[in-house]
DNA sequence: AACCGGGGTGTTATCGTCAACACACCGAGT
DNA sequence: ACTCGGTGTGTTGACGATAACACCCCGGTT
């Protein structure tokens, strides 16, 4: 049995296709009567709308695209996770593209372009978005964790101040000074918790040691052990290198919390059960996805012009310091 | 600007546009020189193809469906990166639903009708895939690990495999037995990994304790380490659980390896940081999402009917033992 | 000379939906 | 009686791609 279109709905109805796409679309232009006998004629006949035609003749596909780097980190899976809710929950699909370094975020907005989405939400390290700015045509976006810019709407957690959190809790813990395990050099995020950890220093007047660089992963966190190998407290800037560290300090018998403290960034389901359970800062993912969904279909859906509302629109949310054991106070209160 | 269709390449080339759908499609039937003067049309006005319009006229979308319970697993996330890459090579795109327990699979299949997707990808705890049978209507499917079944195409990894790997390797470390820390009933992969652990045992003529029962996540392992404190050995149905039950037992003062081996099952990249390291089974899920992939564009492409090669057709891949600390024998060599 | 076959190309109609317009009807105001 | 505004509905014509068919031009048969 071939598909129901509008135009069988009609005839059953004894009515005009017309008709029938205003039932669906809602139009106030309709009799009651009328309605009902569309929408009765709708489930007899199983109808349901075809997204392709209508994406045809509309221009929208009811579509947002997702570009992401990678989904090895949990941070983007749990966000890719949260943009499909807050999506479904508004009648839009997800259409994944990744965009790695190699590649380029050039073919994926291009495989989006053909797809023809309403706009698209990038993730995470978006410090090459420059490279973009003409590509990407006049396709709605917002940039998640980047740094504000111009004609640029962003959605971010406030790194920077969950990081300072963190560094001033260790500080406060007894610590003469934190050291950083930071992420990549190219990544926003990173980037932004590295400036925080430094605020808190300069906050208590604590020495600057140079930061160490992971790129993000969990071996990286453990290689870097030996190099902090000296610190009594230590921010890592996920925790899945935080989880390495804990590794690396084990191997060279530095005890987690009582000869060194560490904390991380993310707050993963797992980091709880971490040896020792790790303290950590808390992202909102769902929050984030949330916010970020609704923006770009503001902006897709919106009258209100790019011009206006959405120069350099930036907005920042909240995160907050989980303490567990392994930053218990170095020296007990 | 305007979108550029086919019209208008074909005005710039001086030929009609079914001209230029012809060296769109790659039909022979193009003179070389023809051929050219398109191309360089196309380059020129930056043609892309309306997906929409394509989808409209031949019912075909060349979009996946990718149905999934939850990303928060660390095995599903992995799964979607690598159906993503499969399907990006073959010029698909994926769109992800979501169909947790509560809402049922109906509403995710509803939306992929909608979206016309040529086919879909079902991840995971699929037992209750019975429920749909009449559901997804024509649309053809691939299910990951799922009990194979006339008319069903699965791919799967061999858990059983793995699973009897694991318990064998621990029983060869010196174990009387092996518990089990198994995940949720309703899991097909939870299922086989508890009858490839039976199978292990009986071979070896070992006592079977009866397994405890966890939800898949770090916490339920820990949760488990009381019921399971008096094991020497115990095979955990994935590693997130294995983390918990490291952390169940470092509460209660069991050491391990020492006093007892822990293996887990999944090979996340951070098992090779938990302390102490997890031997572990590794699923190769690059691997899976290809074939789950491939399969499902021969179904969707393929003229070879479905009443044909698709019957009850079971496709398996091996797991690979992982051995670290975590399960070094338990009396020593 | 008439015919054939096939490569290369154009024409037409169509997929399902919706914007724009047309129209028929009705009660209210002049 | 006659316009007027509003309401409910139908008609027409795209949107962009392509399947099906029609056509022309050629060299090679009969």
């Amino acid at each position: 049995m071939p598909r129901v279109s509008m135009a069988d709905v009609a005839a059953h109805a004894g009515v005009s296709a017309q008709t029938v796409s205003r039932v669906v679309n809602g139009s106030p232009r309709v009799d009651p009567q009328t309605r009902a006998r569309v929408e009765e004629a709708m489930t007899a006949l199983g109808y349901r709308i075809h997204r392709a035609a209508q994406a045809l003749r509309t221009g929208r596909t009811r579509t947002i695209g997702l570009v992401v780097s990678t989904l090895a980190t949990v941070g983007n899976s749990r966000m890719l996770q949260a943009v499909c809710a807050a999506a479904e929950a508004r009648d839009y699909a997800i259409v994944v593209v990744t965009a790695t370094a190699d590649s380029g975020i050039r073919p994926a907005f291009s495989r989006l372009h053909d797809r023809a989405v309403d706009g698209a939400i990038v993730l995470n390290e978006a410090t090459r978005l420059v490279q973009m700015a003409g590509t990407t045509g006049d396709m709605p976006l917002v940039v998640v964790d980047a740094e504000p810019a111009a004609h640029l709407v962003t959605v971010q957690t406030d790194h920077a101040d969950g990081a300072r959190a963190a560094t001033a809790h260790l500080l406060a813990g007894g610590a003469e000074t934190v050291h950083h395990l930071a992420g990549p050099a190219d990544s926003f995020a990173a980037a932004e918790r590295e400036r925080g950890w430094r605020a808190a220093l300069a906050n208590a007047g604590a020495a600057v040691i140079e930061p160490v660089r992971g790129d993000w992963g969990s071996r990286s966190g453990a290689a870097a052990a030996t190099a902090l190998a000296d610190a009594t407290a230590v921010f890592a800037a996920n925790d899945q290198m935080a989880l390495g560290l804990l590794h690396g300090f084990a191997d060279l018998g530095r005890r987690v919390p009582d000869e060194v403290a560490v904390v991380g960034f993310d707050d993963v389901p797992e980091a709880v059960d971490y040896l020792p359970p790790l303290t950590t800062v808390r992202q909102d993912f769902d929050a984030l996805a949330a916010r970020a969904v609704a923006r770009l279909i503001d902006l897709a859906e919106g009258t209100a012009a790019r011009a206006g509302a959405s120069d350099g629109d930036a907005e920042v949310l909240a995160a907050e310091l989980v303490v567990r054991e392994s930053s218990r106070p170095v020296r007990a209160v």
